[in-house]
DNA sequence: TGCAATTAACTTGTATGCAAGTATAACAGA
DNA sequence: TCTGTTATACTTGCATACAAGTTAATTGCA
């Protein structure tokens, strides 16, 4: 098999890249790359259900679970009931939270740059663009 | 957060795509998108030892060894001692890991054609070309 | 209203991915 | 030769992914 023309095993390893890149950008505020993504995405959405944030952040319910377990046992995050339907909760950012999450965003946003500093702005576009393709067809089963 | 400009969510969702793609191709032949992989690395090196395949899959120790034992586990290959070097082992596909490593060539093959329908010829050229620097690129430091 | 179907969050089990550390073997230089 | 360094495979511990299944609550529809 000549993993150079296996679009599996390079999508894997572009990941993995990336991922290791901002894993190691994140680590100075003690959080793993998934982490800090949450936490970005919990700045400007405070008070959503578990649900709706596992739809933002396109994760499984089973892995978005463990992911808040460790928030919550951080001190980022409180679950809190919502009244208007008891199967769901809120997730609530602490005042800890709040600072990390606009840390989270600020690292974030500095590896997105530094990382992307490799390609010239066409491959930015084209990298953004066959991603978007495969991601917006595939939905189209 | 936007996670739409955002580099590590758009690499970690197009890997997972392409992951269940794959893995629910190779199902049928009971094995996980890793260890098709493996097999297919196999398929025209046997007796590699474990570094060699790790560094060809461009997978850690750590996770190779567990791959490995699964594949054991199954029967495909075989762990045998390297008289030339006693630290390492010499990898052996079985005759019933042979046919599956040529089974999942097959399957993986016809998975990158499959999954890659979706791009036109551009595209691909560009996806590929792009991987291919970010991951080149970062190896310079 | 009553009940089947659905939904939310969680649990369990398995498979990577990776950092860190171990034991054994090989090697390189004094 | 002796010793410090390096290399190989393995182990441990933790964090995602994700399939499958559970429990409780809600909804849709006859």
């Amino acid at each position: 098999m000549e993993k150079v023309d296996c679009i599996f095993f390079q999508l894997a390893k572009a990941y993995q890249l990336g991922n290791r890149f901002l894993t190691q950008k994140v680590s100075e505020l003690n959080l793993t790359s998934v982490q800090a993504m949450i936490l970005g995405f919990l700045d400007h959405e405070d008070q959503v259900t578990s649900s709706e944030l596992g739809k933002r952040a396109e994760l499984d319910s089973a892995t978005l679970t463990g992911i808040l377990d460790r928030l919550e046992t951080a001190g980022f995050i409180e679950r809190r009931g919502n009244p208007d339907d008891r199967r769901s909760i809120h997730i609530h950012l602490t005042k800890k939270g709040k600072s990390m999450s606009r840390e989270a965003v600020r690292v974030i946003a500095e590896a997105n740059t530094e990382f992307l500093q490799i390609l010239n702005e066409n491959e930015k576009r084209d990298l953004l663009h066959v991603i978007e393709k495969l991601r917006y067809e595939s939905t189209r089963s």
